[in-house]
RNA sequence: GGGCCCGUAGCUCAGCGGUAGAGCAGCGGACUUUUAAUCCGAUGGUCGCGGGUUCGAUCCCCGCCGGGCCCCCCA
């Protein structure tokens, strides 16, 4: 890093003294870097242990308190911390002067019997220790911590050293992930993998990023969804297929939005509609309640109730709650007066009747549903990949999954009329000529597939962080995963 | 894309026209039961970058870069 060698400030002086240190390690014949310390115990597990009972642990030096010819200190492993003392008279002479070279951020192992010191509290009594690592460079201040917003997420190693708790965020991840997967499993639906890169983009309203294949001489796009390739699998003679596959999409950051993400999607061929709420619903309670133990969970200054039957809300009476009759504008011309009133120049002539109803839904109704519920009923021009309810002209047998004023999952009976679904790629194509940049594109291949037969077929998908983020009481979506994108640092 | 705010030591923050400050960490010293240990001492800066105004700019103005929040938007 020759970049950090040159600046002159006191980083590179503290550097400089502890590169002294590690040199000065190796004179008195300790590596400071050895390959290993051998069987250890967690820190969290010697917490356990009687008094007097003899430990092995090892951990980074989080506190460090000199006195003399005693040293006490605050180890920390991943499973929890506790208190160390070094004293000269126990460890001896030679041995406590590498008590002189360490410091906080330093990897140590020691071993001891635990007591209690006289304030009360659980300590290790070292007998023997070795350095495991020594560090280069001064960790973020003790009390306050790293409160930059910027540096916490750039360097979120940090993060993680300053609020250990943060760490759990990962933790829980893996845990839902797993019981996402065991949910399913259980229930024969089948884990699949699928491409990544594609030449057309489908299954969502979203902006591609680009990218090229030298061999091929050509440029791809990184997938939005995963929806399309699953429903060729479906054709192919699949009747339950999920993944957890990572998406990209081209668009803004905000707290509620990644560039990449993780998406699950499922399908499962000849459910209907009503099946899918019925299997929704307990998957996100199952799913929960192994994950978190609890189907009422915090989220701000609500308390979100996952306890089914959820609320199901009809789209057309939410928007006559709040004085618009979708039916009484049929046309994208007709409503536009109205989409004005409410959202304001945002409402450009041009732009599809599905994106004008889109936008007073999303600024005037779904930031009131707080508690988990099921929307359904949604007009057709918002939902190209759905099937037509029968019962109701102009919608589909769709399903959102609402939560915190968000949209936390998506589902509906698969369009598998394949002119229909052709029909409506059609549309898409003259809403994208006509500017809509995230209209979806016609997939000839996914449409020839489709001309095969697909049986009938529900499916869903879901943004496993943004669900997180709810669950977690999480201000940002930033948080729930370890490295978010950030501007790379200019040079 | 629009509005508001921020960028000073490794970290947390003061200062806001007149020689750049503190705490933590680090360095030297004292101290064998401390808990953000304490005490003494010395050290540490291209005040994000570039222009402008001014006798003089970290401070005022303009531009740029990076970040945050709120709108907007894709989950």
């Amino acid at each position: 890093m020759a970049d950090e060698e040159q600046s002159p400030s006191r980083l590179a002086e503290v550097r400089a003294a502890r590169i002294e240190k590690v040199a000065r390690l190796r004179e008195l014949g300790v590596d400071p870097y050895p390959s290993t310390f051998g069987e250890r115990q967690e820190i969290a597990w010697a917490r356990e242990q009687p008094e007097e009972s003899g430990v092995r642990i090892a951990g980074r030096l989080v506190l460090w308190r000199r006195h003399g010819g005693s040293t006490f200190a605050n180890l920390r492993d991943q499973s929890g911390q506790i208190q160390i003392q070094l004293r000269k008279d126990v460890v001896g002479e030679g041995k406590y002067e590498l008590v002189k070279l360490l410091e906080v951020g330093d990897f140590i192992g020691v071993s001891g019997p635990l007591f209690t010191t006289r304030t009360g509290e659980l300590t290790v009594k070292v007998e023997e220790f070795s350095v495991l690592t020594k560090t280069l460079r001064p960790l973020p201040e003790k009390w306050h911590g790293l409160t930059d917003p910027e540096t916490r997420v750039r360097k979120r190693h940090l993060a993680y050293i300053a609020d250990p708790e943060e760490m759990r965020n990962v933790a829980t991840r893996a845990t839902f992930i797993r019981s996402i997967r065991s949910f399913l499993e259980e229930r024969d639906f089948i884990e699949v993998a699928t491409p990544v890169l594609e030449s057309i983009p489908g299954g969502a309203d979203a902006e591609p990023f680009t990218t090229h294949h030298n061999a091929l001489g050509r440029d791809f796009y990184l997938r939005i969804s995963l929806e399309l390739p699953h429903k060729r699998l479906i054709v192919g003679g699949f009747e339950r297929v999920y993944e957890v596959g990572r998406v990209f999409r081209n668009e803004g950051i905000g707290r509620e939005h990644l560039q990449d993400y993780d998406l699950l999607e499922f399908y499962w061929a000849y459910a209907d509609l009503d099946a899918l709420k019925q299997l929704v619903q307990q998957f996100y309670a199952s799913v929960i309640e192994s994950t978190f133990g609890s189907l009422k969970l915090t989220y701000g200054d609500d308390v979100l109730d996952f306890t089914p039957p959820w609320p199901e809300l009809d789209y057309f009476e939410l928007f006559r709650g709040i004085g618009i009759d979708l039916d009484a504008h049929p046309t994208a011309e007709a409503l536009l007066p109205v989409a004005r009133e409410r959202v304001g120049d945002e409402a450009k002539p041009g732009l599809g009747r599905g994106r004008l109803i889109d936008m007073i839904y999303k600024r005037e109704i779904r930031p009131t549903l707080i508690q988990p519920q099921l929307l359904t009923g949604h007009p057709v021009d918002i939902s190209p990949l759905a099937k037509r309810d029968p019962q109701h002209e102009g919608r589909v047998q769709r399903i959102q999954v609402l939560m915190a004023g968000s949209e936390v999952g998506n589902g509906f009976a698969e369009l598998n009329d394949p002119l229909d679904q052709r029909a409506r790629f059609e549309e898409q194509q003259r809403l994208r000529e006509a500017g809509d940049r995230e209209a979806q594109m016609l997939d000839e291949e996914f449409l020839e597939a489709l001309e095969y037969g697909m049986p009938p077929t529900a499916g869903f998908g879901v943004s496993i962080e943004r669900w997180l983020m709810y669950l977690t009481n999480s201000p940002t979506i930033r948080d729930v995963v370890a490295f978010p994108l950030v501007r790379p640092p200019s040079d």
